[in-house]
DNA sequence: ATGTTC
């Protein structure tokens, strides 16, 4: 497959499929596309290229990676009147994103002492791990109609937040599409994980605003170089996860009745209109719905940890939501004058400035994307730029894996884990448990990040480097 | 990513 595109211009490299006449553009810097690109990526695009209504081109982002179907860091629109969605376009967990917090804590205040003791605190009322159920229990059994019709502002009246906080989550954390009617009985029983993180890459960090590339960006913003933010990085858990499976499985062996065709399992799909797509898309905007509370609900209590450990009031620490963004989901917009239905799987939506979907306060700067790095690596902000309507204005969404969590599994020792990481604190009691997640599993997000800012999709505004990270098997577990 | 092989 590889030796099928060209490169045509600044990071970008292209092929088409001539039986469909969509091109197919990936972003990577020559260092990624000769070192880490595997070919079974480039042939889950080349496969979304086949789907009925797939508009050109189908996107790579430079963090590609093989996934179900379509690949991690990957982009695919369809015509959202003749077109498809794929509940594996999305991939199994809907809406997994990120959440920055701000505050106006400066690093040298946060001692190691406090530092502990807000992990502590926060891990108590917040699990970590697979499998993990909501600590507070009242979480366990929730009203998931109310999260499908009113969003994150459900639990903010309730108390759980600040009611500025709904402006700063993309689609103020209520998905239009939202229908808890269309949600499978097995997925309802597992929506019992609220204020969890989860496994995997998911993890609450700690941090310091570390370089910052524009200072009026940043500043508008709230992102002071030498001050404490916070990281939110999680989804609709095993919710999402069901959702997925159950409709994957539906559309597949639904394709004979929905006259669509799909070239593999992790592709199936369904006419947006047809029953199995609209009930899809209320089962997803459900889940989407329900991973932004998830992280809601994470803010509150580390609200309430930083509050207690400080002694100061909410004012004084700031702890302001930055933005909260997802990169797991479909979403209807309009792009060159026609309205389709953009998957992001494992990408970031990035509107630049001025674009009407931007959040009313970041109408004149684009809002922000936050792209996380691996575990104890940096973060960075970065914001879209025009020419990002190239890939539906998308940019990646992570530094993205270079081998299977299996090798890296057999590849690294807990110590050589200590040593990846540097001096970052590892808040976890089961180090062997992250060993798939080791920095050196993933790509440099240096280089990743710089590959769309090369290529002129995107700008930095900052970059964030951790000084703990929450993960795994939590310390309390 | 995931009650990590319904």
């Amino acid at each position: 497959m590889k030796e099928k595109f060209k490169k045509i211009s600044m990071n970008l490299y292209q092929m088409k499929n001539e039986e469909t006449n969509i091109d197919i553009h990936v972003y990577l810097s020559d260092k990624l596309f000769n070192e880490f690109l595997e070919d079974e990526s480039l042939r889950q695009l080349y496969n979304a290229s086949m789907l009925k209504g797939v508009i050109s081109p189908v996107v790579g982002m430079p963090d590609i990676h093989t996934g179900f179907g379509l690949p991690i860091g990957g982009g695919m629109a369809t015509d959202w009147q003749e077109g498809v969605v794929s509940a594996g376009a999305v991939g199994m967990d809907i809406n997994c994103g990120v959440r920055l917090i701000t505050t106006r804590i400066p690093a040298e205040e946060l001692t190691k002492e406090r530092l502990r003791k807000i992990l502590e605190i926060i891990s108590e009322y917040v699990p970590s791990g697979v499998g993990k159920s909501s600590a507070v229990k009242a979480f366990r059994k929730i009203d998931l109609e109310a999260i499908a019709s009113i969003g994150v502002s459900y639990f903010i009246d309730a108390g759980y937040g600040r009611k500025e906080d709904v402006l700063r989550i993309e689609d103020e954390g209520r998905i239009p599409f939202a229908d808890a009617g269309c949600v499978p009985k097995s997925a309802k029983e597992r929506a019992d994980q609220l204020c969890t993180i989860g496994g995997g890459n998911h993890f609450i960090e700690i941090g310091r605003i570390g370089s910052v590339f524009d200072e009026n960006i940043a500043e508008f913003f709230g992102l002071q170089k030498g001050f404490v933010y916070i990281l939110i990085h999680t989804g609709s858990r095993g919710f999402g996860h069901q959702i997925c499976t159950e409709f994957s499985k539906k559309m597949w062996d639904n394709q004979d009745k929905n006259k669509t065709f799909a070239p593999v399992k992790g592709l199936a799909c369904a006419p947006i209109h047809s029953k199995d797509g609209i009930e899809y898309l209320g089962a997803m905007g459900t889940a989407a719905n329900y991973a932004f509370c998830n992280r809601q609900l994470i803010t509150y209590f580390v609200r309430e940890a930083f509050l207690k450990v400080f002694k100061k009031d909410e004012k004084e620490l700031g702890l302001d939501v930055l933005y909260d963004v997802a990169h797991n989901i479909a979403k209807k917009e309009m792009h060159g004058g026609k309205w389709l239905l953009v998957h992001r799987k494992g990408a970031t939506r990035a509107l630049p400035a001025g674009h009407p979907d931007n959040p009313q306060i970041y109408k004149k700067t684009g809002h922000p994307a936050v792209i996380p790095g691996s575990m104890g690596t940096a973060s960075y902000v970065v914001i879209g730029l025009e020419n990002n309507r190239a890939t539906f204005n998308s940019v990646n969404h992570g530094a993205g894996r270079v081998m299977s969590r299996k090798r890296a599994k057999e590849e690294f020792t807990e110590k050589e884990l200590l040593k990846q990481v540097e001096n970052v604190f590892i808040a976890s009691k089961d180090l062997k448990s992250l060993l798939d997640e080791a920095p050196l599993a993933y790509k440099d997000i240096d280089e990743v990040v710089n590959t769309l800012v090369d290529a002129k999709l995107t700008m930095p505004v900052a970059k964030l480097k951790p000084l703990a990270v929450l993960k795994g098997e939590g310390e309390e577990s």
